[in-house]
RNA sequence: GCGCCGGUAGUCUAGAGGUAGGAUGCCGGCCUCCCAAGCCGGUGGCGCGGGUUCGAGUCCCGCCCGGCGCACCA
């Protein structure tokens, strides 16, 4: 089969209203995307999905819906002022570009004051050049991957804050109330989906790399000292899926298929609860249509690593047009932002449990909203007989069922109307009737729509309908009556 | 951000100094009892700004957007 071109989804997206980049009639804006009528109904229902599947049906996660720009200092206390903002000099010649601050300590000058003025005068007083070609370095250049703005009317330095580039710090700055509201039990998880911004220097890829995407994120707070009892381990210790350690990336061997149980017992993970979460965001990445053949989990090099986490695994999707990139990622963040939060503000954020005095590690499944449905949509999308069919689960399809009179005249139009008005209350349904039956059926198919619901010449006569399934185009009659019970069978309702 | 290449209706594409053409979509009509059918009619376009020229999708400059490589990816 012939492999899907990233242009032939963006087309398809664009086309069919579902995502396209924002601004056009200004020429667009880059890393910055608009959803459509069909695309903000399958964001929804992969985000409901996630919900129910990490929050609403479990025992130990507690929802979240905070706030995207929060106290500046939390920036400080994350490490992200420090890791995100860096005064960047560049060479005049070849262009390459180094941090200020690295350059000069390379010469062994001890630096007291970081303002631009002062490294640029050091730069100049010793007479730095670009340790590559010897060129002429330009004056420091302020680099900032976080977004900036002005709390208050007045833009001074003291009124920046920013918008948060991640969503687990408001987490961790709430983290006292949720201890509460967890009956000062261990463990419990904080969920939470929402926007985040980061400036990114060259967007790319579609919605793989925006400038404002969203993270649907889990901070769960376990006891160190039980961090190999998990519960709930048996529901995933039987998942399979290939895994890359770094040990096998280092030595250049391929990635070795194996159980998470067995993973575990390998001692590939840090610990059982962060065997445990890849486990369970593998089993939902599959529920929502992500075949296991096109999963991998590949753990970070040394190098690789955030400077929060001990150990790091992505959760990596096969893209046809991209070739394996992350779509999740599952840290072991371990105390680390709760100390840094505790010093930063002075409050106690630990937990006092049989007397004992306990600062929980963080176990963070991290996904992203956008990269997950585009590989949603690369997996869903089909092409059968010269069209193309989107082949969503049906839970997530944005529409249901479409319900079109087979010609394009009374009595046909009145009936469906009916059965349109009978339908729409239970299901997201929608009435075609422009273009020829074909026509209809090749718009739902490439929107995803499972069912297609045709009135016809024995409509008229016997009350019956047909049903035709969109990845099959097979049909069958029933009893209109009867459609609604059908419809719900094969959506198992 | 650097380098190379590109940008023509909603989508796909022809045109490379001289009247912007096609396909498809979409809308209306005729026809049609089931898979983008047929026929007729309609809609809609040179990314933005400046320059060269009698004349610029076409050549030049800047910007924007996109692809690839490098860098970046906490």
């Amino acid at each position: 089969m012939k492999k899907l071109t990233l242009d032939e989804l963006v087309s398809l997206c664009k086309r069919r209203g579902i995502i396209f980049l924002t601004s056009e009639i200004y020429g667009g804006y880059a890393g910055f995307f608009d959803w459509g009528p069909v695309g903000v109904e399958l964001r929804k229902n992969v985000v409901d999905s996630w919900w129910n599947y990490f929050v609403r049906f479990r025992e130990d996660v507690y929802g979240l819906f905070g706030a995207i720009i929060m106290h500046p200092k939390v920036w400080e206390a994350s490490g992200h002022v420090d890791r995100f903002i860096d005064w960047l000099v560049e060479c005049k010649k070849c262009h390459a570009r180094y941090k200020a601050e690295e350059l000069i300590e390379e010469q062994g000058i001890e630096i007291t004051d970081y303002s631009p003025q002062n490294l640029e005068r050091i730069i100049r007083e010793h007479n730095i050049r670009c340790p590559n070609c010897g060129g002429e370095l330009s004056e420091p250049k302020k680099f900032n991957l976080m977004f900036e703005t002005y709390v208050g009317s007045v833009k001074s330095e003291e009124a920046i804050a920013y918008m948060r580039p991640e969503t687990a710090q408001g987490m961790f700055i709430n983290f006292k109330i949720y201890s509460v509201y967890a009956r000062n039990q261990l463990p419990f998880g904080i969920a939470q989906v929402g926007k985040v911004f980061r400036n990114e220097i060259a967007p790319r890829n579609f919605i793989f790399r925006c400038r404002e995407f969203e993270i649907a994120e889990i901070e769960y707070f376990i006891n160190p000292a039980e961090a190999n009892e998990c519960p709930y381990f048996s529901e995933v210790k039987n998942v399979t899926v290939k895994i890359w350690t770094k040990e096998m990336q280092k030595k250049e061997q391929e990635p070795k298929e194996m159980s998470i149980g067995e993973a575990y017992d390998e001692g590939v993970f840090s610990n059982m609860w962060h065997a445990y979460w890849v486990g369970e965001s593998l089993k939902w990445l599959n529920k929502i249509g992500l075949s296991m053949e096109n999963l991998r989990v590949r753990e970070h090099l040394e190098t690789e690593l955030a400077h929060y986490s001990a150990q790091t695994f992505d959760i990596e999707y096969n893209f046809p047009f991209l070739g394996w990139k992350e779509i999740e990622g599952i840290a072991n963040r371990t105390d680390y932002d709760l100390k840094r939060h505790a010093k930063f503000s002075g409050e106690k954020l630990y937990m006092v449990i049989n007397g004992e005095k306990i600062i929980p590690h963080v176990i963070e499944p991290s996904w992203g909203v956008e990269r997950v449905i585009l590989a949603l949509l690369t997996e869903a999308y089909s092409v059968k007989e010269n069209r193309v069919v989107l082949k969503i689960p049906y839970e997530l399809a944005p529409y249901k069922v479409g319900v079109y009179p087979l010609l394009k005249r009374e009595p046909f139009i009145k009936k469906a109307r009916e059965i349109f008005m009978q339908l729409k209350n239970d299901f997201e349904a929608f009435l075609d009737i422009s273009g020829s039956i074909g026509k209809r059926y090749a718009r739902a198919d490439e929107i995803g729509v499972p069912f297609g619901i045709t009135i016809d010449h024995q409509t008229l006569e016997d009350d019956t309908v047909t049903i035709r399934f969109r990845d099959t185009w097979e049909q069958i009659r029933v009893k209109t009556s009867e459609l609604k019970e059908t419809l719900n069978k094969y959506l198992n309702k």
